[in-house]
DNA sequence: TTAAGATTGTTATTACCATAACAAAGTATG
DNA sequence: CATACTTTGTTATGGTAATAACAATCTTAA
């Protein structure tokens, strides 16, 4: 009886324009990588307190996080793994054949390209560009390295989603200038500096250096707990 | 006149004994790179607002953060670049010659270890290991990789503080725990998976698949609030 | 030396995120 | 078929982090 008595229930399924914070959408891929998981050892179904359990968080942040894109789960029961999965992937944008370009061929540029994790979410790097005549020409991950004058003409030829950016720090803003005025809508940022791009244009920051001084960090913290208060 | 009036003042170089929170810890290392920054051109003064415009925060948050350490600025004149700098450096424990070792010799293992910037912070990896008997024997960063089974009696003789796992998802919660057993007391997790280990032990995660899902994410996002709603 | 201006360190306020609580509604079982 | 149990989606509460506000005090310049 009473078909809609919570508003919302079944039947939100709208246009959802609010906005998500960063801390939810930090946890998206950490549910995805549990479901594929799961998903791998065809376990069926899971509850909100199994995967709250892995992730060190309450069960209650999960079913919250979720509700934020609709309603996947079935009372007393808990969620299907393969269900919520799919929608996941569908969340996140997975398998949508994005393509990639890759900007500097050194140490790190070829650890991204050959890291093969990336096709399996539908991620295709299409193209390696480096600056320097001793790269330009290897072969990396089965794709030749072009020169890094030839990305402008490129990417009008070629539109790519995704820039990655694998250079030393003082070219880094200057390959992202290109990558903006070929029209890339996302930069995976690899160089330690803050880019200035247009509003329009994400950028995703991966900082090896600030990672490894947090770590630094902590673990002076834990030395000082020991040493410090002698309580 | 009245030398103590606000309390602490200058005399608040006492033990600290107050949890930091992870979102501080996290701005910590830019606010290091970009006083490193400034210090290489030769800037002598800066202020919280000029911080804070830089990281795209709130002045009053660069001041609030820095306070929990102590007081290292002046009213009406700023933070003294080299001298924040250098207890920055001492926050973080860099340049206290930390010890590292590095399990796997994929590409993303001779990356970490080829990359320079680690050095300059007083890091150094002091041996690479790895299960494969293509890659053992091989130099890498100067350094010829070694059999991972040598990698117990390797910590027993001489111990180091943090060990970086390179290697694939489904060996890395072995290696963690042999890394554990050595002594390591902070582990860089660059393997899809979280890691048990005891509370004694520091885990930082890079976990670049969960960061390209993120950037995947945002875009799509972007993309739905242009063509989604016609307002 | 004095007064105006600048900027810190700290406390107060606001906003946001995480946890708790609970009604609704399904599952499982006898 | 009814009853006990489970678990969701959502709202209410609590706690933590970001911003605002301000007194203290240093700098700078006349």
């Amino acid at each position: 009886m009473s078909m809609v008595r919570n508003k919302g229930g079944k039947y939100k399924h709208e246009y959802k324009q609010k906005a998500i914070p960063l801390t939810v959408v930090k946890r998206l891929p950490v549910y995805q990588r549990l479901l594929a998981e799961l998903a791998a050892r065809d376990v069926e179904r899971v509850s909100s307190r199994e995967l709250a359990t892995q992730m060190k968080i309450d069960p209650s942040q999960v079913r919250q996080d979720l509700s934020l894109f609709g309603s996947f789960g079935q009372q007393g029961y808990g969620y299907r793994v393969r269900y919520l999965l799919n929608e996941l992937n569908k969340i996140l944008g997975l398998n949508t054949g994005t393509k990639l370009v890759l900007v500097g061929g050194g140490h790190l540029g070829r650890a991204i390209a050959n890291y093969g994790n990336f096709v399996k979410w539908g991620f295709t790097i299409k193209a390696i560009f480096d600056r320097d005549p001793q790269v330009i020409g290897l072969t990396i991950a089965g794709l030749t390295v072009r020169d890094v004058r030839e990305l402008t003409p490129y990417l009008r030829a070629e539109p790519v989603e995704i820039g990655i950016i694998c250079t030393p720090a003082p070219v880094a803003q200057e390959v992202a200038d290109q990558l903006v005025a070929g029209g890339i809508k996302g930069i995976w940022n690899f160089a330690p500096v803050a880019l200035r791009v247009p509003e329009t244009v994400c950028v995703e920051h991966v900082h090896l250096g600030e990672s490894l001084m947090t770590l630094s960090f902590m673990l002076k913290q834990r030395q000082e707990e020991s040493t410090g208060p002698k309580k």
